[in-house]
DNA sequence: TTGTACGCGTTATCAG
DNA sequence: CTGATAACGCGTACAA
């Protein structure tokens, strides 16, 4: 690998001269900038781009840590991500968690050791909060996507999940609904216990009280969906069933319609159903119902994130900024005859 | 952000014992220990990757380019990697091409500027040859997947598409069809050419001659697929049906079987179908038959260009690599009755 | 055990 | 227009 210096001793001219045509700046005659150009072909040179965040103490990059690349529930972050990018003057790398809570907070730290000038964290795990935290104490700039930290300031853009599931029963309420009850998402996320004591809230202020056998336990994977409510039915039989299931999400609420299909329960006639996240569903065998959902705009939330991290690193605004989105209820067959 | 040498000022010693704690070196008294690690507490020292990139040449990353991070088809690739790159002392960052040609040049030239060790390079696209060929002659390790690059000299885990053709080909002459087509995708993507050719290669083999009405031209589309179809029907009717179509990918197959169920066509007792890569499906409305289709290894292929590109880098191997897998024909419904 | 001094490849300042 | 020279933050011979 040749270096600059090699550049100027073949063309004959200083360091400095190099680095102005390399940066295509003003200051260097046509003759030397030609031998300059010739000198870089012949040696094949390519700057280096280490040495220039070191001296500039600036990579023009832009860090983003998810839970797993291999999520296409990502895909929308990513892509407003990317679209807000792609207008900045930055450069995106992305790195994953692979679902490790080490894995993911060595590559935070990864970054964060002056490798990207600012760093977005997707953080949907309560466990986030303690990595968050020291990160917040450290003044490198970051914003975290999803997670609602509490007792720091942090650059934050969060979803109000309490009040998608506000939407929900007050959907299902309207169309007739009276007994409704919850099947929770993976309850170490914190979004799950969101959505959860936004339904008891929900239900309460609609005049309705939650008792704690009408909340199934269940986790984000279509079988805890397919088992809860197989365990609920098991144990109640078919003719004890409420008027709806409100899912804490949609992987869940698929595992959840194929176990009442199994007892030949339907969708919508005997019980209505809503999810959360607004999911592509993954099983082709069964032709399932098309589900009613909440969709978070994780494109906007992406394109928001890049934008607010910018403007923290340029010290553009001087305070950490929270950006908060509503999801939106998206009605398909599951609650519709 | 404060440096090693604040760190030893705060300390009372020098930068070398810094330094040697920071990498867990012998040959620090326990005292100055203690101080030096009481100071990098008090003044929240983290070292500087950057600038220990630059002296010790070396960043411990390997980069990976996609045409695509939004792009399920990349899981298996992703996580053969990533198991690779957990058993070595490489980290991981994926960049990506957004489908563009020119963004994935860009993040090919951004890692091989000092970013990284090495770089993974997922290439498909006949277009690609240019800028590999470029890369080829600066001695910047990487590798490629996925394409072959005639005339030079590189690392290269490649899959032999031809052959997939005729595992499908004999798959079917074997199962009693004669009259046997092909529906192209992306015919800019290298594999598409190598699957058309080793289908009409595998075609003449098994002594049949191919026409080139026998070859249908659509992409890597769903809608291509369809419309394919949908216009060879129209154009021949459907009393003028091959034995069989074979696919250039299994999107493509997915929307040639929804034109199929458009006209009553059923598969496989009226026609045979065989697709490529091993997809699963996307549309949830229709209950598509599961695809007969050829499968390839793209975990292991992750798995081996990791460990053929740090190969690379620590100069274990002094001569290029190149690997070929083999592409596993999947025997599903399309292809059994 | 400790510290000094130099170099990694760049950019920027300031004379000439 | 040109060229020394000093940084950037760190690792490492070498000397003490």
């Amino acid at each position: 690998m040749s270096s600059l210096y090699d550049v100027a001793e073949l063309a004959g001219v200083s360091k400095t001269l190099v680095s102005r045509v390399i940066n295509g700046q003003k200051g260097v005659s046509d003759k030397s900038k030609e031998k300059i150009l010739s000198a870089m072909k012949e040696l094949n040179y390519t700057p280096n781009a280490i040495a220039r965040s070191l001296v500039l103490q600036k990579t023009h990059i832009i860090g983003v840590v998810l839970d797993n690349l291999c999520e296409p529930y990502f895909f929308d972050l990513i892509k407003g991500i990317e679209h807000s990018i792609t207008k900045s003057d930055y450069d995106v790398i992305f790195c994953s968690g692979r679902n490790s809570m080490e894995l993911k907070s060595k590559y935070i730290k990864f970054l964060s050791q002056g490798r990207a000038d600012g760093v977005i964290i997707y953080g949907s795990s309560l466990s986030d909060e303690k990595l968050i935290k020291e990160l917040s104490v450290s003044n490198f700039p970051f914003i975290v996507v999803e997670n609602e930290v509490e007792g720091v300031n942090i650059n934050n853009v969060v979803v109000d999940n309490a009040f998608g599931s506000k939407l929900a029963i007050e959907h299902l309420v309207e169309i007739g609904c009276r007994n409704i009850y919850h099947v929770t998402g993976d309850m170490t996320i914190k979004a799950s216990v969101d959505r959860r004591d936004g339904y008891i809230k929900a239900m309460q202020n609609n005049g309705f009280t939650v008792n704690s056998n009408m909340i199934l336990m269940a986790d984000f994977s279509v079988e805890s969906g397919y088992e809860a409510v197989k365990a609920f039915i098991e144990k109640n039989g078919t003719d004890q069933l409420p008027d709806a299931f409100y899912f804490g999400a949609d992987t869940t609420a698929f595992g959840g319609m194929m176990a009442l299909e199994d007892y030949s329960i339907r969708i919508p006639e005997d019980i209505k159903i809503v999810g959360f996240d607004n999911d592509k569903p993954h099983d082709i065998d069964r032709k399932l119902k098309k589900l009613t959902t909440l969709s978070q705009p994780l494109y906007k939330m992406g394109e928001s994130a890049v934008n607010m991290l910018i403007s923290d690193i340029n010290h553009i605004t001087p305070e950490k900024q929270k950006l908060l989105y509503y999801p939106e209820l998206i009605i398909r067959e599951t609650t519709r005859e």
